[in-house]
RNA sequence: GGGAUCGUGGUCUAGCUUGGUCUAAGAUACGCGGCUCGGGCCCGCGUGGUCCCCGGUUCAAAUCCGGGCGGUCCCA
């Protein structure tokens, strides 16, 4: 490998896929396996992982969820109870039939998700109404067999995630918990991840197999493509009824119960490179960095490496003490330089230069992952100047988002203009729509846009239905999209 | 689902068209030693390869043929 090949070798701008998949795999996120589709999670991306949890899981736990774990493994005829879902995901599932070199009786799926498996449970568990609600939460993997197109996060065999299943005594209940969760993943994608999205339901098409309804956060990729960031449903009674799951209510009479589900997967972490990375590789928010500040010391004779070393070393201590998350990187192996352009490509956040100079002069040197700006700080004031730089750069990745997301939204006014928008920059188009599936699919198989959200309060319409020029009644987000 | 393309030390690449000189070359990485190392330094010595796998053709295969596995991209 020439020395420039340890880097990012193209620019994100020119070949999106080709970027992106050298920054995952330079950045140490992630790697191929032996397995096609399946890909393996390397400390550097399971930590970014972890960071998701530590944000999600204190939050249901405070709203009275617990987390639990159910088998990976369901049996076939519990995975057909529900036809519609059942069949929504027949292709994708992959059989267990032996063990060892018998063939077993009756063939086990692998979970793709696990509403069959846990519900089935939970008619076991629920009597009465005060046994409601019941909020639990599994973090686990799923099964899903992608045959082509795999891409490390976005789409593999195999992914992370936490879904929660929740069951309530009506209607309304379940709706206040699809959209206190909705809600939730908001504030983690925007506020953590620095990532706007737009909120809204998904289609009769696109909603969840066997949901009443699906809400979905979506966002825009730096390629101009959609990604699904997460989702929540309201099941209604499409499982109670199958499952069984039934109780006796306040009113004495037996009702079916009602039921959501939602999650939010490691495909979050796919969308944080591909919206923050940069041609040098990954950029990293603050507040999902595992690391957010790497401590480079710099000397050259022996004197200074002692001074510098220990500097270095408080300086660590300092940030420790503060609860800033810190590495120092006192390898002698590498030199400055490189080790400036191996931390770039990882992405932490910040960055701080202490050499002989800053040594004598009491100062050290900050240098902002995000714009490469640097400062000559005194040193009395690093913890205050490191807090108040790292919040900047999380505000200003959101803000760089979200200013790309508004120029990345335009508003249709014809099925022209729609396939212009879409071909010259991609993004959301928002489009007035009649509602019938048949103008969606055909906008499908046109031009390859799918509709990502409506949104969720109702907006007033401009102009007929894009595509087939009759009444139009909703508007809608279309996009291409992963 | 359809098509294209790729697979050679840890990594990137040369060699493949026209089989033999390949007991596989280079750079980089890695190990040890040295070095004014502040934007991917430099110098010396050393380590490292089932040429993706299986089979076939042949006196002879990294090279040709068939199948498989895996990656990437494009289209649906």
């Amino acid at each position: 490998m020439s020395v420039k090949d340890v880097g990012i070798t193209v620019s994100k701008d020119k070949d999106f896929s080709e970027w992106y998949t050298q920054v995952i795999l330079k950045a140490e996120l992630a790697d191929y396996s032996a397995a096609k589709g399946f890909m393996v999670l390397r400390p550097n991306g399971y930590e970014m992982w972890e960071k998701i949890r530590e944000f999600i899981d204190p939050r249901i736990k405070k709203t009275g969820h617990r987390n639990a774990y159910f088998p990976l493994l369901i049996p076939e005829s519990l995975i057909k109870k529900e036809a519609e879902h059942f069949a929504g995901f027949t292709p994708e599932v992959f059989w267990v039939t032996h063990t060892g070199n018998n063939e077993i009786g009756e063939r086990l799926a692998t979970r793709p998700t696990s509403e069959t498996i846990a519900y089935h449970s939970y008619a076991k568990w629920i009597q009465s109404w005060r046994n409601l609600p019941l909020l639990l939460n599994f973090w686990n993997s799923v099964l899903r067999a992608e045959i082509t197109g795999t891409k490390p996060f976005i789409r593999t065999s195999e992914f992370l995630w936490q879904e929660g299943h929740t069951v309530h005594e009506n209607k309304e209940d379940a709706d206040k918990e699809v959209f206190m969760i909705l809600n939730l993943y908001r504030e983690l994608i925007e506020d953590i991840l620095a990532i706007p999205v737009i909120l809204g339901k998904k289609t009769e098409q696109e909603k969840f197999v066997g949901a009443l309804y699906t809400t979905t956060l979506e966002a825009i990729m730096g390629d101009g493509k959609a990604l699904q960031m997460g989702t929540s449903h309201n099941l209604g009674q499409n499982f109670s009824i199958p499952f069984g799951i039934k109780y006796l209510g306040r009113d004495e009479k037996e009702h079916f119960a009602w039921q959501a589900s939602w999650g939010v997967s490691w495909r979050l972490i796919g969308a944080v490179v591909m919206v923050h990375g940069d041609d040098k590789g990954l950029v990293l928010p603050p507040k999902i960095a595992p690391i957010q500040v790497v401590i480079v010391p710099i000397f050259f004779s022996d004197d200074d490496k002692k001074n510098v070393n220990n500097m270095a070393i408080e300086v660590q201590e300092k940030l420790e003490k503060a609860k800033i998350a810190c590495f120092n990187d006192s390898r002698e192996q590498f030199t400055p330089g490189w080790k400036f352009n191996e931390w770039e490509l990882k992405g932490i956040p910040l960055r701080i230069e202490i050499g002989p100079r800053d040594f004598r002069e009491g100062k050290v040197i900050l240098v902002r992952r995000d714009t490469n700006e640097k400062l000559s700080i005194k040193y009395e004031e690093l913890i205050d100047n490191v807090n108040s730089t790292l919040e900047q750069i999380q505000k200003n990745l959101f803000d760089k988002a979200k200013k790309f997301l508004n120029e990345h939204t335009e508003k249709i006014q014809n099925y022209d203009q729609f396939k212009n928008v879409l071909i010259e920059k991609g993004g959301f188009l928002k489009a007035c729509w009649c509602s019938k599936q048949e103008c969606e699919d055909q906008i499908k198989d046109e031009t390859g846009a799918t509709i990502r959200a409506i949104p969720l309060e109702e907006e007033p319409i401009w102009s007929n239905c894009v595509y087939c020029g009759n009444r139009s009644n909703q508007v809608a987000y279309f996009a291409r999209a992963y």
